[in-house]
DNA sequence: AGCACGCCGACT
DNA sequence: GTCGGCGTGCTC
């Protein structure tokens, strides 16, 4: 008789934690109510037992199962990896996937609604109230106000309304009631119809049938597909078959914005077919509701973000990575998991195929791809346009106006001279990344963060953008009182005020991260560009993703070099990777498309490479290079990153979490030396990290396991720290 | 991480 | 005299 449940909790200290059964009905993977210290949480039973080795006696109790299906083996399986792979706490790693609704311990509880009424004459509650109890007052207001208060609007007036109207209630001013209940408006949006399939190409063709015949069984795929080739609509007609034979399909995307309207186009192709999309910007009660219906087997496609790899789908049938070089499939902070390669574990262990799909692949990906680990196919031509033309306006012997040469400008105005529109991209948001005293040099820093302030005219604010921190615009140089201080280099701000004032009539709209930050704001956006209320977009990397503009035909790249500058080995990559992205916006349709690239560099390997639209010939050349100074994908990473208030202790700790790793000494993993981070200082703490590096992911995750219980003080450390397993950027 | 207990400064 | 600061200690 099994007596002991093994629980993992949501608590930063290593589990599991015992609990004797009561007489609840306990088995692995229910959701449970426990006390735990002095508080209540949910966690996961993740084994029974007969014996503990915390005394009896000092064994607490499980208060309730929750009325909900307890976690399948696949579900723990994939937390358990998790928390093994990215050295995670388990239960940690399990409350991150479990919608948030089911992390509360009432969950389920008849959670019957009340309403509270008078029930005698107000004028002896009104004289209770004291005087400075304003909460009591607004809540006297609102009963006196409507028919009836119910319990949950109560709590919205005044957090302290429960314990309030208790007390009401027992004097007998007021009465407590069921409330009736209301209907649940539930009202679907009709669809319009199935929309017809398009013909495949005979590629396209090719693809669907060559990945079709993976199905069944696990097969990583990748699917190298130039921009406007059509990738969504193999992914489309998998989608299909897969569903037709009674499958799931788990489709991850990049960006929240791009949710929406694939899951439209989605729906519209498979009007009778039930589509979830899974991404953050859900309210709880939604999202739990869609994670039900995946979890049952009712939606046949879950469609969503990074998080959205977590969802259990009893009848997987294909798993697709839409864009799958995209960093922000990597998770970067907390648990830092990297979702494209979890859709492969979880694919893997589906026994399904996994189908990556990119126009420009990470080197990960498309090394794995050369070398056979993985299947590929591609799709090189473009159905509904020509490659656009790229050319390069050498600035060095240039004065720009406000970052923008003449050339730029003459060419957006003809663009516009044509009704056609025009990106302008500069992956800078803010209007100037420097605020300089030209008299002797002072240039405006964060006081928290070792970064400079971006100036942001229309606020006429200085913001840091690593630590959020604000301030007033100085009006003179603090240090020698100079009163003309001037913004240096571009932001999109500022590039829209310049187009504003040379092109008078043009209509400009700028898409970042500040314009967008209002609810529906970027959908708003996107429907004045599609609708043609605008000729000129000013934008960064929000706008470079996947986003469709028939109309757009010019693109103008400013401030790209910057990246050449960048100390990380990735810089190049994501660099190539972001100019196909926004060169691929350029002349979708029946019009040709055209990219200007502002640099001082046209002869560099990147542009040269964007020019003739190779991404195979760069990606060779970046693999040579990484081959060779044994860089992943060749090898596997993990940093130790580590930030202080004080900076000594940062340092101890990452100098003795360094000779704890060369203690170990493990031939299959190098460590390198502790390092500040690139930006040292964030908000007030100062950040270094430690760099190691292994022949493969089991001789990193070994070396893992035994060095990182090695690092966990016993008591807590005024250094936070965290180990960063396959980090995206160092 | 919470949330307690516990011992020293500015205020109803 | 208290309210309240955050140091450290524990959670099956």
């Amino acid at each position: 008789m099994m007596t002991i449940a093994r629980v993992e909790l949501d608590v930063p200290i290593p589990g599991p934690f015992d609990y004797a059964i009561g007489d609840a009905a306990v088995v692995v993977g229910a959701l449970v109510a426990v006390p735990f210290g002095r508080r209540r949480q949910v966690g996961v039973v993740t084994a029974l037992a007969e014996t503990s080795a915390i005394d009896r006696s000092r064994l607490k109790c499980i208060e309730r199962v929750l009325p909900i299906e307890p976690l399948t083996a696949d579900t723990l399986a994939l937390a358990a990896f998790c928390a093994e792979y990215y050295r995670h706490p388990l239960g940690q790693v399990l409350s991150i996937m479990l919608p948030t609704m089911l992390r509360k311990p009432d969950y389920g509880k008849r959670m019957r609604a009340w309403e509270y009424r008078f029930s005698a004459d107000a004028s002896e509650l009104e004289a209770s109230i004291k005087p400075r109890a304003t909460g009591q007052r607004r809540l006297l207001q609102a009963l006196q106000n409507a028919e009836a208060l119910d319990a949950v609007q109560a709590r919205l007036i005044y957090a302290g309304a429960p314990r309030v109207l208790r007390e009401w209630v027992d004097k007998g001013w007021i009465e407590k009631r069921a409330a009736r209940s209301k209907s649940a408006a539930s009202s679907k949006i009709s669809s319009l119809g199935p929309a017809a399939p398009p013909e495949l190409t005979d590629e396209q063709q090719q693809a669907v049938d060559a990945i079709s015949n993976t199905l069944g069984s696990f097969a990583p795929w990748l699917l190298y597909g130039v921009t406007g080739s059509g990738k969504t609509e193999v992914y489309l007609s998998l989608i299909e078959r897969v569903a037709a034979s009674g499958r799931q399909t788990l489709l991850l995307v990049p960006e929240i914005n791009l949710t929406p309207q694939l899951e439209a186009r989605v729906q519209d192709r498979f009007p009778d077919l039930e589509i979830v999309s899974l991404h953050s910007g859900l309210a709880e009660g939604e999202r739990l509701s869609r994670w039900q219906k995946a979890r049952n087997g009712q939606a046949m496609i879950v469609l969503g973000t990074r998080l959205a790899v977590f969802t259990p789908l009893p009848r997987l049938g294909l798993v697709i990575v839409d864009e799958e070089h995209d960093a922000s499939f990597k998770q970067a902070e907390g648990l830092r998991y990297h979702a494209r390669d979890l859709a492969v574990y979880v694919a893997k262990s589906a026994s399904v195929p996994v189908l990556l799909g990119s126009a420009t692949p990470s080197l990960e990906t498309y090394a794995n791809a050369i070398e056979k680990r993985y299947r590929s196919t591609s799709l090189t031509l473009r159905p509904s346009a020509e490659a656009p033309t790229v050319e390069f306006i050498d600035v060095r012997k240039q004065i720009l106006d406000h970052g923008l040469s003449a050339e730029a400008l003459a060419a957006i105005s003809d663009c516009i001279g044509r009704a056609e529109q025009c990106l302008v991209y500069i992956n800078r948001r803010g209007f100037a990344p420097v605020l300089l005293c030209r008299a002797c040099g002072w240039m405006a820093q964060c006081q928290r963060c070792s970064a400079r302030l971006t100036l942001h005219s229309r606020s006429l604010k200085l913001k840091c953008h690593y630590c959020g921190h604000e301030e007033r615009i100085q009006r003179a140089c603090p240090d020698c009182g100079n009163q003309d201080l001037q913004g240096l280099g571009q932001g999109t701000q500022r590039v829209e005020e310049a187009l504003r004032t040379r092109l008078a009539d043009a209509r400009v709209l700028r898409v970042d991260s500040d314009s967008t930050r209002r609810r529906n704001a970027f959908a708003e956006m996107r429907n004045q560009i599609r609708s043609e209320q605008v000729d000129v977009l000013v934008g960064t990397q929000m706008l470079a993703k996947g986003h469709d503009f028939p109309k757009l035909t010019l693109v103008v790249i400013l401030g790209a070099d910057y990246a050449l500058y960048s100390s990380d080995y990735r810089a190049g990559e994501r660099l190539f990777q972001q100019l196909m992205q926004v060169a691929g916006r350029a002349g979708r349709a029946d019009l040709p498309g055209r990219v200007l690239v502002q640099t001082e560099f046209p002869s560099h390997p990147v542009y040269q490479a964007l020019a003739r639209q190779d991404f195979s010939a760069y990606a060779a050349d970046l693999l040579a290079e990484r081959r060779h100074s044994g860089f992943p994908p060749y090898v596997y990473q993990a940093v130790l990153r580590a930030e202080a208030h004080r900076e000594d202790q940062m340092w101890s700790f990452l100098r003795d979490a360094a000779s704890k790793a060369a203690s170990l000494v493990d031939a299959n993993v190098t460590v390198y030396d502790c390092v500040p981070a690139p930006i040292f200082r964030v908000a007030g703490r100062y950040r270094g990290q430690l760099l190691l590096q292994a022949g493969s992911r089991a001789a990193m995750r070994h070396f893992l396991a035994r060095w990182h219980p090695m690092l966990i003080t016993p008591k807590a450390s005024p250094v936070r720290w965290i180990i960063d397993v396959d980090p995206v950027e160092l």
